[in-house]
DNA sequence: GCCGTTTTCGGCCCGACTGTTTTCAGTCG
């Protein structure tokens, strides 16, 4: 029973819970506690088993209890009550656009329409038209709704996100009038995929803003368009909502709208006990006098807070940090000193030169560069003799090469199926920096990837475990492990995780990082480059180290080359030490 | 259902926009 499977037997209690008219507030604490739950680091049997349930944020003794049935049956019993009355097609219509509970709660109550099949019907038939509030209009938008619900694939990727968001951003800055325009939301907080954009706009004269907006060239349609307030769609599919305010208001309004949901009724909860209110427009006393709000900072100040850095605004203990004194001091882009993990020509993946790679590099002021091409089991992978050709090459480039980063001679080696090293150890043992991965039996059960990556780790010849989940964002899931054994191993000798910044990696996640910290194992950030341009993708590892709480001594390419090796215990390590 | 430096009862963040309405309910973020 994995954290999110009991997540989303709370998140689907709350949605039955709304759908029959239920207390909007227990709906609400049933939705708190399914995130709470679902963005935990670590396994909730494990609080669960240790009776600290009710030590976490929304998690009362009502819903620890459900969570103990939950964990032990799979379900509980108010779950089943709720189940047997409300039918499970009824929620997927929740996540229609423009149908809520209310709406749903009607079609199902008087149309006796149970899933989105019946939804259709009853549009096609006309039927839809007898709820109440009904028009034609919403009739319309629901179909259209339907359609898109069908076709999409889900979140966008956060590199591709950030793309359309500079782009129209880009545009919106050259209307006159606009004095600041920035992105907020889940894009601004960095998380991995984004659902759709929240755009802010400083200005005083809203009206030329909204009509660029409305007219960008690949808007598909205008969803609503107020005075402030527009959203569009793209042709690709992506939801886009702007927003403009006058300038006095923009930080409280950067603040609000970049969240997350979590993070802001803290925060306002946090207000109205200090006899304030906070809206986006502003900071207000209780006389509704507008104290203030053009810097994002004077929100954190009103409620006698530092200012916290978006990618901690999860809710998930920023605001009691915060209040102690203990807030991370973020590891940041320019911490990091190399690259560990880059492929070269040499290696079938691999496409830029020796050369290549260490242009691109000097010009990103990295100090050094592992390469670490392939082991034989890959196709054109290197045999043992042909790495020590290859290591011998890249040691002379190195020297060669001057007035730039150091290059390493590394490799990533497979780990086999049977947890073994895909190249003898001696060979391994003579490299300068040994990254280990899985690449081949994804579908091994828990117990045997635990097991290979454990024995991979204790060789005492590897540096970093690669990509540790194996997960292709949208493609492929993560292998199922036991992450919390891996990291005891990993701590044990030494030994790095990797947080692969591949944007579709994006491998350990921002809550393994967070667990890897508590366990004390070191992170090591890689691009993991198969072409020299994929050098510069290390900033995306750095935002979801910042998610996870990451500083810069977690992280081991924050040091320079010389003591890349002093925290590993294994042999190796021993030896070079002496 | 959660929560507590006014509280163990009685609150629970706040506002814009739309479509359907003659004043507002529903949805969304």
């Amino acid at each position: 029973m994995e954290n999110a499977d009991v997540a989303q037997v709370l998140y689907d209690m709350g949605a039955m819970t709304e759908v029959i008219g239920g207390n909007p507030f227990k709906v609400r604490a049933f939705r708190q506690a399914a995130e709470v739950i679902d963005t935990l680091p670590g396994p909730v049997s494990e609080l669960w088993r240790k009776d600290e349930l009710t030590g976490l944020p929304s998690v009362g003794t009502r819903i620890a209890d459900k969570i103990g049935e939950i964990l032990e049956s799979g379900t509980c019993e108010e779950y089943e009550e709720l189940a047997a009355e409300v039918p499970m097609g009824v929620l997927e219509l929740l996540r229609i656009e423009g149908v809520g509970p209310k709406t749903v709660a009607s079609v199902w109550k008087e149309l006796g329409v149970t899933d989105l099949d019946g939804l259709e019907d009853a549009i096609d038939s006309g039927r839809l038209k007898e709820v109440p509030r009904m028009g034609p209009v919403r009739v319309r938008a629901i179909r259209k709704a339907i359609g898109r619900y069908r076709a999409r694939g889900g979140r966008m990727p956060l590199h591709r996100a950030l793309y359309y968001a500079e782009g129209i951003l880009g545009r919106l800055r050259r209307v006159p009038g606009v004095i600041r325009a920035e992105a907020a939301g889940s894009l601004r907080r960095r998380r991995e995929t984004v659902g759709d954009l929240d755009l802010l706009i400083a200005s005083e004269r809203p009206g030329p803003v909204m009509r660029a907006f409305a007219s960008l060239p690949d808007v598909d349609e205008v969803i609503a368009r107020g005075d402030t307030k527009s959203s569009v769609r793209l042709e690709i599919g992506l939801h886009v909502d702007l927003r403009v305010l006058p300038p006095e208001s923009f930080g409280a309004a950067l603040h609000y709208f970049t969240g997350s949901k979590n993070h802001n009724i803290a925060i306002r909860t946090r207000a109205v006990r200090l006899g304030l209110k906070l809206s986006e427009y502003g900071v207000f006393d209780r006389e509704g006098n507008r104290l203030s709000g053009e810097r994002e900072e004077d929100v954190f100040e009103a409620v006698g807070l530092p200012w916290i850095p978006p990618e901690l605004r999860e809710g998930t203990g920023e605001l009691e940090a915060a209040e102690a004194g203990k807030l991370p001091h973020l590891v940041t882009e320019e911490d990091l000193l190399g690259d560990l993990h880059v492929h070269s020509d040499t290696s079938s993946d691999g496409r830029s030169s020796l050369q290549d790679l260490w242009r691109e590099a000097k010009g990103l002021g990295r100090q050094y560069l592992a390469i670490t091409d392939h082991s034989r089991s890959r196709p054109l992978g290197l045999e043992p003799k042909a790495l020590l050709a290859h290591a011998k090459e890249i040691r002379a480039a190195s020297k060669k090469f001057q007035g730039g980063p150091k290059l390493l001679a590394g490799v990533e080696v497979d780990i086999l199926p049977d947890g073994s090293l895909d190249l003898p150890a001696d060979v391994l043992g003579s490299l300068d920096w040994v990254v280990a991965s899985i690449h081949t039996h994804f579908d091994d059960p828990p117990d045997r990837i635990t097991a290979r990556m454990v024995k991979a780790i204790e060789s005492g010849v590897v540096d970093a475990i690669g990509h540790p989940s194996g997960r292709l964002i949208g493609k492929r899931d993560p292998y199922s492990y036991d992450l919390e054994a891996v990291l005891d191993a990993a701590r044990a000798h030494g030994v790095a995780l990797e947080l692969n910044a591949m944007p579709d990696r994006l491998d350990l996640t921002d809550g393994g990082c967070r667990l890897a910290k508590e366990a004390g194992v070191p992170v090591v950030i890689d691009s993991d480059a198969h072409v020299s341009s994929h050098l510069s993708l290390l900033r995306f590892g750095v935002w979801v180290a910042r998610r996870g709480w990451l500083e810069k001594e977690d992280i081991v390419n924050t040091r320079p080359a010389s003591r890349l090796r002093e925290t590993r215990r294994g042999e190796a390590a021993r030896e070079e030490r002496k």
